[in-house]
RNA sequence: GCCGAGAUAUCCAAGCCUGGUAUGGAGCGGGCCUGCUAAGUCCGUGCAGUAAUGCUCGAGGGUUCGAAUCCCUCUCUCGGCGCCA
């Protein structure tokens, strides 16, 4: 059932309460309506991600979970005296904290006009309680509820109305932060593993990044996921670094990679032991970065107590995804829904089109190819005239189908009846056999007959008492008018391109249907 | 962070400078005309109301006899510059 938006709303500004209670009106809960239809499709990310954890794991890494928040300080032993950089593009999360709600007089009269019967001192309690953290958040409209013997909605009142305090809560930031690169957890994580795991360490991680971008733009998300890995052991050189870094690109299918010494190191890398790494698009041609690996700087792993050398890999997922789908804007790429536009090529909008009625049984559609074939083979026959397309049995009732045309000295069929429906640069057109097609235009396939012929087959299965069924189209200049449905989304679409739909003409067919 | 453009009915737009009935097209619906083929003609089409009428141009406020239009505040969208470890 479809909302009435504006009258929900209308209601909810007024009375939120009742809004809510009444909104159920609009939703069933028995009966069996619906079963999920074929539409099962991966999105590219998860997709590439997937595919992506294959060939780590086969390559020899061992799948962690690294935590997503992590504490402020752990930058500042990371990066050093560079960490107020980095800082500035970090999310901090931040909190509410819990008033302290005292019942005034003024309260306890509004307390009262919405539920006399409240007990004001286990209301005391209740509010204590959640000051103290003993009630959470989520449950403190359950403990008015169970605890004071209300109803739901006088708790909600309680805290909408009274208890305005919780309204007027300004966020307050804690020292913690969502993880602005997978780098920042792999020193704890290191650190915590040292010694209870065999070297070699071969870990890697795939997962969701946060920066505070300034803005959004075709190559900025404020998330966006890293392919991350480290190696620990006390062996190991740079070279051997790259030369893992080229096999897992090479498996990823780049075999065009090219390293480089970055200049300016960041921080947490050794000097001179920072390498970005480049592939050549395979479209343009252009050299893009893709990733950056290096070892971990001595002076940072002291700080988390690492004792051993440590490299590590990374690579941006919607990169390498930019590149494999040509598209060059990443919120198109992941966040299609607000940022695309739709748009349905001609084969799309030619598939969107159907017969609004169809035959569901095997003698309707008999009965609709019957009716067919009869106008193909009469339709330049000269009226008056009446035919017989088809004759027989449907549940059964004993039924003949007549096509006719009472006016004399014109043909069975107008003009139009059997133009086709064809799709042109988004306009949906009804055009005459025969005639010149448009260059890349796409046939649906459907001709006004065919649509035609479809109702009334449909029409007389869903014949009951009646004893005829009379169908007679003139002229028409509508879709509807010829059984044509049209989908919603490609009905949208045509209607905001201001494209023609354009399906109209002479088509005068008289067709009846009688019990006998 | 700085600068610029914008938000109008189901959709696309016009109206804004210069205040005075919400305009056009598409789509949708209806009437008339009928053998008209990239297509005849007229009407309806934001919301509430039986009606008179009232309310509606992102939200809120102000100026004014009168605001889509002028002023202020806010929200969101788009673009450019900067930032992007």
């Amino acid at each position: 059932m479809k909302f009435d938006i504006k009258k929900i709303l209308e209601l909810a500004n007024v009375d939120y309460e009742k809004a809510w209670i009444e909104s159920a009106k609009y939703l069933e809960k028995n009966g069996k309506k619906f079963k999920l239809i074929n539409k099962g499709r991966p999105h590219p990310l998860y997709e590439f991600i997937e595919n992506a954890r294959a060939i780590m794991i086969q390559m020899g890494f061992e799948e962690i979970v690294l935590p997503m928040i992590i504490e402020a300080s752990h930058v500042y032993r990371e990066y050093g005296p560079e960490a107020p950089l980095i800082l500035d593009r970090l999310f901090y999360l931040a909190g509410l904290p819990r008033p302290d709600i005292g019942i005034s007089a003024e309260k306890e009269q509004m307390i009262r006009q919405i539920d006399s019967s409240i007990d004001l001192n286990e209301l005391k309690k209740i509010l204590r309680e959640f000051k103290l953290g003993k009630i959470e958040a989520d449950d403190l409209i359950e403990s008015l509820v169970l605890r004071l013997k209300i109803k739901e909605e006088n708790a909600t009142k309680l805290v909408d109305s009274v208890f305005t305090e919780f309204k007027i809560l300004k966020p307050i930031p804690t020292n913690l932060t969502l993880r602005s690169h997978t780098t920042a957890l792999w020193f704890p994580v290191l650190s915590a593993l040292q010694g209870k795991k065999e070297l070699p360490i071969q870990l890697f991680h795939i997962g969701p990044k946060f920066r505070r971008e300034q803005n959004l733009d075709k190559t900025h998300l404020y998330t966006s996921n890293t392919i991350s890995c480290v190696i620990m052991h006390d062996e190991i050189t740079l070279e051997d670094g790259m030369g893992i870094t080229k096999n897992i690109l090479e498996k990823f299918g780049y075999k065009d990679v090219k390293f480089e010494i970055k200049k300016a190191t960041s921080k947490y890398y050794a000097p001179q032991m920072e390498f970005e790494v480049f592939i050549k698009h395979p479209i343009t041609n252009n050299w893009l970065e893709i990733g950056d690996g290096g070892f971990y700087s001595p002076v940072s792993c002291a700080k988390f107590s690492i004792q051993f050398p440590v490299f590590n890999f990374g690579m941006g997922v919607e990169r390498f995804l930019m590149i494999q789908e040509k598209e060059d804007d990443i919120r198109n790429l992941v966040y299609p829904y607000f940022y695309k536009d739709i748009i349905f090529s001609d084969q799309e909008i030619a598939e969107g089109i159907c017969f609004e009625n169809e035959p569901m049984t095997k003698v309707g559609k008999e009965i609709m190819n019957a009716i067919i074939q009869t106008l193909e083979r009469h339709k330049d026959d000269m009226a008056p005239l009446e035919i017989v397309a088809w004759k027989g049995k449907i549940f059964g009732k004993k039924v003949e189908i007549m096509i006719w045309e009472n006016e004399e000295g014109v043909k069975l069929l107008g003009p139009a009846a059997f133009n086709e429906i064809w799709i042109n640069e988004g306009k949906i057109l009804g055009l005459k056999p025969g005639a010149e097609k448009p260059q890349h235009g796409i046939y649906t396939g459907i001709r006004y007959i065919d649509s035609i012929a479809a109702l009334v087959a449909r029409k007389i299965e869903e014949l009951n008492d009646q004893k005829e069924l009379k169908f007679r189209i003139k002229m028409v200049k509508r879709p509807s008018e010829i059984n044509l449905h049209i989908n919603d989304s490609i009905r949208y679409f045509i209607n905001s391109k201001n494209k023609k739909i354009d399906i109209r003409g002479p088509i005068f067919i008289g067709i009846t249907c009688r019990i006998v």
